[in-house]
DNA sequence: GCACGGCATTCACCGCTAGGAAACAAACAG
DNA sequence: CTGTTTGTTTCCTAGCGGTGAATGCCGTGC
């Protein structure tokens, strides 16, 4: 992802703008003016002028902190960000499928044996657990995009 | 909640503890050594010589980041940002067990134990405390979410 | 270009169970 | 006596998981 300078204070607007979707940015500081204070974790700030290893060194940490991945734990509860959501039994098992391999795809077979061990349900059973995983992954902010014949792909 | 200076390379020990129990930090990096690329949104770091304001700011910021929790005294004074509000003696073993996992599952076993430790009331007893719990914490921006068949989790 | 087949999405419904809610009653403290 | 705490019963709602059917989508073969 792609990490964004923005001078400050003269680019106010434009700080705002990315703020309000989150993205990662780097303020660099006029020499004479105060320090922001942001405690939104996906930006940093840097006085000028600046050395270049500093600022590399801010931007690649901002990089790494805008790549965390969901997480899921042992009692079916899936986290992203801020948000998080209980999932039940079946719908855990086939995140957790997904999760192994994020932004991936994986294959309808491999997650109709992950969500039913031992069994063999329906063609249909699977779709409508996709389905209904994709109503609760939405305000986490979450997506699974359908790849035809060949499976889904969990992505942000 | 305190913020620690660290000074870097030279207490790398001290670093890894801290970053261990999730405390905020500051790194007061040397000014000859390379700046570490920290990932950890509960860990910033400033160059040796640093302007005195730009530090506070990094503090003040990193204090901002950190979730402020609610807070439970012998007296069974729940508090929470300005407001509070009294719970009675078995409410407030309730929250204290969910207190010490806040933001995590806790099962209706350990509430029930920790509730009421060496009996074994009917099953809607449970339910019904914390309903009542949830009534009262609801004034302070509190909430009690129900994972089915896990337990409860206490959050903001 | 078009119709077809197959895949995928969505909806409505059912049975089942866990959890939620109301109302009442007993015990107790101030 | 009055208000609070706590337990109990009873009924209601919401969540989970499965099914069948209607609809939509898309590439392939003709």
């Amino acid at each position: 992802m792609k990490v964004e300078l923005v001078y400050w204070p003269s680019e106010r607007e434009r700080r705002a703008d990315l703020r309000s979707q989150s993205l990662p940015r780097v303020l660099l500081v006029a020499e004479d003016e105060p320090a922001p204070i942001s405690v939104d974790p996906m930006e940093d700030w840097i006085r000028l002028p600046a050395d270049e290893r500093d600022l590399q060194a801010r931007i690649e940490a901002l990089r790494g902190r805008s790549v965390i991945e969901p997480t899921l734990d042992d009692d079916g509860v899936l986290r992203h960000g801020e948000r998080w959501t209980a999932l039940p039994p079946i719908e855990a098992r086939l995140v957790s499928t997904l999760l192994d391999r994020f932004g991936k795809v994986v294959s309808r077979e491999q997650l109709l044996q992950q969500g039913w061990p031992g069994e063999q349900p329906r063609r249909n059973v699977l779709d409508v657990h996709v389905l209904r995983l994709r109503r609760r992954l939405e305000p986490l902010g979450l997506s699974i995009r359908t790849v035809r014949k060949r499976g889904y792909v969990l992505g942000t």
